[in-house]
DNA sequence: AGATACTTGCTTGATAACAAGCAAGTAGGA
DNA sequence: TCCTACTTGCTTGTTATCAAGCAAGTATCT
């Protein structure tokens, strides 16, 4: 669920249960500095949070976060490098083994999905991807290959809609792709001056008819595939 | 053009044309001042540039921002409330007297060529407008208010479009108009990663067409509420 | 008109808070 | 005992903000 993991480390911990393993405290204060990090990131972006804040609200000293990441700025690359992993990992775990439309479907729920059950995560990506237009161009390339992986990601399913026949052979996946996810991210971030979280979900739906409405608009020639639908319809 | 002139100050100078008055001056010190800010903000965002830069980069000393402004935070909210009126202005100018749809297609191509039109007041506007999402909550405020006019502003040309007869009666106009501006903002947010001015245009024109066949589909007198948005439902 | 008093734009120096990075140290697991 | 996780003290650079001052414009009086 929390993005934060990564350093799955040997946690085999000796018969005397009190005594952790190097490597398992290690990942531990790895989780919990990052975790802390996401949440003051999430409240006060990046330039107003110090690694001392992040340290102690983790619930160590004011110096390990330097210590371990090395650097702020190698901090916020980890950061932003296990959230990417992490967000694409959701999305793709929750398409399944959906292929087309379906897919394409399945991941721009797990987008909104995903940032309503990790808020400080995703806003924090958002933050960071803000933040990371600025003068230091390390976090940009990876927000842009970030960005980019999800936009091929999309455009892959509109490509495999393509070839099924759901939709226009003659669309340009990528931009389609692209678009979609602009449209999600403004919406997210629209979404964060709102506490209330039906905000959210009211426009998503009304995002969700934009697309069915433009995909039952360029449905495809080939009507042979079974799983099509034929009206905006949403599921069920 | 520029969104900067506000402080139109009696600039009736004497006869011996090479004595500025004090208004002159001041006024154009603040203009300026703002300008500068853009310039470095839209670059390094509000957090990592200094008033002592503003100042400079304007041609000043680097005190003057801090002794106009009064403080940085005021000065940040004098430059957000300046670029609000402008653009505002700006995409209202743009309507001309249109009405209806033709008014709301006028509106968001007014927003996007006001995006390129000045680029570092809408980039600076958009720094603001994540970073406003911090403690301080006076500048979300504006914000939030800011947004808020646009999104009615749309609004009641999509009721204007509704009393027409143009699209359907069911549509919920503010939530259309809002999805609307946030497809914008993630579009325009984009297009900061790729200095290819070309990448917004495509992406402009793959979201018109969504808007069009949208717009399409619901087109018509009022028809049975059959066309409602359902309820936000995800699909598995 | 010309001199004088006053106001306002703008500059410069000082200060205090804060944050990142470094280095030397302590404690706890192997 | 060695190594590694972690802490603490310190240095250095940055920045907002304040206070004092200078210079140029404006008003007032004679």
């Amino acid at each position: 669920m929390a993005p934060i993991a990564r350093a799955t480390a040997a946690v085999r911990r000796t018969d005397a249960s009190a005594r952790p393993t190097q490597a398992a405290r290690r990942s531990k204060s790895d989780r919990r500095l990052i975790a802390a990090a996401l949440k003051l990131i999430a409240v006060n972006g990046a330039d107003r949070t110090s690694l001392a804040d992040i340290g102690v609200s983790a619930g160590y000293s004011r110096g390990l976060p330097g210590e371990r990441f090395g650097s702020k700025q190698a901090m916020l690359e980890a950061i932003v490098d296990n959230m990417s992993d992490w967000f694409a990992a959701e999305v793709e775990k929750d398409r399944g083994g959906r292929q087309g439309l379906d897919a394409v479907r399945a991941r721009i729920a797990a987008h909104f999905d995903a940032v309503v059950d990790a808020a400080d995560a995703t806003r924090t990506l958002e933050m960071l991807y803000i933040e990371s237009l600025g003068p230091i161009p390390e976090l940009k390339t990876r927000m842009m290959a970030f960005t980019g992986e999800l936009v091929r990601g999309l455009a892959g399913h509109f490509d495999e809609a393509q070839k099924a026949g759901e939709i226009d052979a003659g669309l340009d996946c990528i931009v389609l792709a692209e678009t979609c996810l602009c449209t999600m991210r403004g919406i997210v971030l629209q979404s964060f001056f709102h506490s209330d979280r039906a905000r959210l979900q009211t426009l998503r739906a009304q995002y969700l008819e934009f697309v069915e409405c433009f995909l039952s608009a360029h449905a495809g020639k080939a009507r042979a595939p079974a799983g099509r639908p034929g009206r905006p319809r949403r599921n069920n």
